[in-house]
RNA sequence: CGCGGGGUAGAGCAGUGGCAGCUCGUCAGGCUCAUAACCUGAAAGUCGUUGGUUCGAGUCCAACCCCCGCAACCA
């Protein structure tokens, strides 16, 4: 990748179903590496991707269900996804939509492709149909040999499909991975990606139209239709000009992905076989965040009723909040338990009491004191090393993809700032010796709002502009527990 | 024996061989510029169990117990 360009790209969300809290974890966590890109490297030289995946039997099936026609379905819920981004502020470049006819166009070219290198071929394929499903059963999931949904035995099918040669890859993504040993986040995710690997089979890539009616036609083939991962996968590289601009997919290629622990597979395996085929570098990074548990522990399941919605949550705190809670009360890459008492008090003990608090103090007794602030070259030097080592490591961390670490440096540096006005009393203090105090302080301030820009960008323009204009306010309400 | 992660103060976590740490909470004191905020100090842990290696084990080894995730809608 171009060292001044970063591209960073979500999984996209499958759209047969509303948001959960977990969508909005790795929403907020993309957008927030991201936010921090951009003010390093400039708006122009940072491309973040997010969208729907469209397609498939489950979508076909749900749509039927909720009595809609498939566009009208999938439109309704990618725009509740645009909705979403809109609400927690995820500034995305662009919203891709697997639907798009220019998406149909392209997913066939990267089809043809692998075609062209000898990876595509057409096998026949037994299974366990069920017929209510309208789909092949594995024995796992079977019960006692029924379908567990429709207490029916399924019946032995056989239908010829087109097959995908990721087998092929195994060797050489294993020996990718042996260079690219920090391509997984967390590291300890890499003996899990590389079992993935070395036991890939090659994998159907198309369904029977007959039975699959929605989605996207197998190049030549018109009683076919591509399976929906192949078909989704291939976003990630249209959405910077594969197929249609080389010079801007050249530019841009390299993404740093982010994705679920459940889709680890599929990234890390599947898709780097994909990429590997159709002789296209690998992906950058694979950040795999944690799993949003419930309250309790436990998977949020609606079967246990512990889901929680990301909507209601900023309904009752507010968007900025509830990325707090999400980006530093919670491991970035650790299963965690969502719980609401935390939230509050986490946003009361690190945002009103130590930031939101400082703050005010500073700006009150710059104001009482009638002092001079903002002022970054008088700033005493050994305050200023210390405040540097501080912003130093937090970048470091932002660098290295970990949100939940900075976010915990940067009320370090706040707390810092309360301990050091605490020990100066500068309400104590004539007006120079004053001056100096607070003046080093509103360094120390604008360092702790750099640092929680991408995380809090609302809240931090705010806080910028009144110290800058030297306007006390309750940025951070404190919140009954 | 399917795969992976984990069990350390009330809660959440750090700590890969050398006197058990951090944040929140609790308690006591201080300060009074500030959003009843802030600062200082204290109490609180048989580091899942058992056995082993070692001068020394939360840390290494073995066995076992328990929790969570993936495999199967779903990040």
């Amino acid at each position: 990748m171009d060292k001044q360009k970063f591209y960073l790209t979500t999984t996209l969300p499958y759209v047969n179903a509303e948001l959960h809290i977990g969508h909005a974890l790795e929403f907020v966590q993309s957008d927030t590496i991201v936010r921090y890109f951009r003010n390093k490297l400039g708006k122009e030289n940072v491309f973040f991707n997010v969208g729907t995946d469209e397609h498939g039997q489950k979508i076909f099936n749900k749509a039927q269900e909720e009595g809609l026609e498939l566009k009208p379905f999938v439109d309704k819920y990618a725009q509740r996804v645009m909705d979403f981004c809109k609400l927690f502020n995820v500034e995305y470049d662009n919203f891709y939509r697997t639907s798009d006819p220019k998406h149909h166009e392209l997913a066939q070219v990267f089809w043809n492709k692998c075609n062209e290198n000898g990876d595509i071929y057409k096998k026949q394929y037994s299974g366990q149909y069920c017929v209510g499903c309208e789909r092949y059963l594995t024995d796992k999931e079977l019960v006692d040999g029924k379908c567990p949904d429709h207490h029916t035995v399924p019946e032995l099918k056989t239908e010829e499909n087109y097959f995908f040669r990721l087998s092929k890859y195994r060797d050489p993504l294993l020996k990718w991975l042996e260079e690219e040993k920090a391509f997984v986040k967390p590291a300890y995710k890499m003996d899990e990606l590389k079992k993935f690997i070395s036991e890939m089979e090659d994998i159907s890539i198309s369904r029977l139209r007959e039975n699959l009616p929605w989605g996207i036609e197998v190049p030549n083939d018109p009683t076919q239709m591509m399976y929906v991962w192949f078909d989704a996968l291939t976003n990630y590289a249209i959405a910077v000009g594969y197929g249609t601009d080389e010079e801007r997919f050249r530019q841009w290629w390299g993404p740093v992905q982010t994705c679920g622990p459940d889709n680890l597979r599929f990234q890390g395996a599947i898709w780097q076989g994909m990429l590997a085929s159709a002789g296209l570098p690998q992906s950058e990074k694979l950040l795999v965040h944690g799993m949003v548990l419930g309250v309790d522990g436990t998977k949020m399941s609606k079967l246990v009723g512990n889901i929680v919605s990301p909507f209601e949550q900023e309904q009752k705190y507010g968007a900025e909040t509830v990325r707090f809670y999400l980006l530093t009360g919670i491991p970035t890459y650790d299963d965690a338990a969502y719980k609401e008492d935390d939230l509050v008090n986490e946003y009361n003990s690190r945002l009103a009491n130590n930031f939101g608090n400082l703050l005010n103090r500073v700006i009150h007794l710059a104001n009482a004191k009638e002092v001079e602030m903002n002022n970054e070259v008088a700033v005493e030097g050994e305050f200023k090393a210390t405040v540097d080592t501080y912003v130093n490591e937090i970048n470091r961390l932002y660098e290295d993809y970990e949100i939940y670490l900075a976010g915990e440096k940067i009320d370090q540096l706040a707390d810092y700032g309360n301990k050091y006005i605490t020990t100066e009393e500068p309400w104590s203090k004539e007006k120079p010796e004053a001056q100096k105090i607070l003046n080093n302080l509103s360094y120390l301030l604008k360092h702790v709002i750099a640092g929680y820009s991408p995380i809090l960008p609302i809240s931090c323009a705010k806080a910028l502009e009144a110290l800058e204009k030297r306007e006390k306010l309750i940025l951070f309400p404190k919140l009954e527990a």
